[in-house]
DNA sequence: GAGCATATCTACTCCTGCGTAAGGTTACTG
DNA sequence: CAGTAACCTTACGCAGGAGTAGATATGCTC
């Protein structure tokens, strides 16, 4: 009704997939700054230059497209998690390149983290995908704790390693979420810290012993 | 215009103390059970047994309702906590008896604790309330922590005391988001693997050695 | 047992924002 | 350079739910 007067530049298209990671990158980052219900599917659009039916035609419904961002995320901090963490390492090494793999993960995107940590628990359809990426890295933590075990011949409960785990990833996220609000953190830095508190304990750390990592 | 014919028995007036505690206690529930955007003042009310416009007389907009809803449970939580640390103990059972008395408090007011952990977190305005909860929290970890370290003689950077308080906490969290979803399992169990964890470290639990509680 | 403050209800209004129908625009292909 | 398939848009339907207006019931006080 208003234009075809003046034709206007109008838009570039773009092939599918630039544009579903385009959506993505936006989705990730709206969701992360409003939350889940408070982000509307106008301000993602707007935000990924794109207009709103395109979302749809792309990505489906508003669940479906968190549910794409979490997945995405997701993956790619199991990922910098498992890629840096061998299986012949003694416990303490493992230990420290995985605290480091995921706060440098946090680092770098801070937005995802966000949509992960803070977003997806509140949501009862998200809640499950965001446990059972959980349940895993809970898991691998686990795991790794049982081969130490089995190493140092001593013996110990299944539950007691999981609770641990839990509390080992709990720490972790709440560091986490801490270096998040702190743009000028180093991760290293809190990966060391954690390190020192997950490693040696409070006891030990109450009397002034400090945990180094091996190599600089 | 319907009724005033049959004059039905209809509701009981009470004090406005009891309704708003009613109110409170409804709004826990139904917000733990779907989350802030989810939960319908309809719902509420209903809940509560009582209608909508009582809700808006007594507490004000959503957004006032679910604010009440944190500070309350925030409010029982700390005093669990800090009423139970006695001032002049040694750290170990200053540390012992805070978690004891944290996962009790999450035993027995799992909806609560839904409300202040889970939804709290993502809606922005209320994210800072818990914050600050969160923080005096840290801060009385962190300053136990600081007059253990005193009595032990030794030092301590303040940032590393704090992050150590992060860490406890978020593994506490951590520990408590499991409890909450395992509504058979003993609080005390939880505090005891916590105790652990935190105290003798990774490096002791692996090598099989066990902490106990001085008194049963 | 009449008056009055307070507690309570029913029945709306209105806004926000998800999801879609119907139709232009671009660029590739023969 | 016409045809066509994939992109992309504007403009709307519609539902759910926050918050309110106005009327009614209750029980305390004298």
């Amino acid at each position: 009704m208003l234009a075809s007067v003046a034709s206007r530049p109008t838009f570039k298209r773009l092939p599918r997939a630039v544009r579903e990671q385009q959506m993505l990158d936006a989705a990730v980052r709206v969701f992360s700054r409003r939350g889940f219900h408070e982000a509307s599917m106008d301000e993602i659009a707007d935000e990924a230059g794109i207009s709103k039916p395109m979302v749809y035609a792309y990505l489906g419904s508003k669940d479906d497209l968190f549910r794409a961002c979490v997945n995405r995320e997701g993956t790619r901090l199991l990922e910098s998690i498992v890629s840096v963490v061998g299986d012949d390492l003694p416990a303490d090494e493992q230990l420290w390149r995985g605290l480091r793999g995921f706060f440098a993960f946090v680092g770098a995107h801070r937005d995802g983290w966000a949509v992960l940590y803070r977003q997806a628990k509140s949501r009862q359809p998200f809640a499950d995908d965001l446990a059972a990426l959980r349940t895993r890295i809970v898991a691998v933590v686990a795991g790794m704790l049982g081969r130490a075990v089995q190493a140092a011949r001593t013996s110990a409960h299944e539950q007691d390693l999981t609770a641990s785990a839990y509390a080992l990833v709990g720490a972790a996220e709440s560091i986490a979420d801490w270096l998040a609000d702190h743009p000028e953190a180093d991760p290293d830095h809190s990966a060391a810290r954690l390190m020192n508190f997950s490693w040696l304990g409070a006891r030990q750390l109450l009397q002034g012993e400090l945990w180094q990592p091996s190599s600089a």
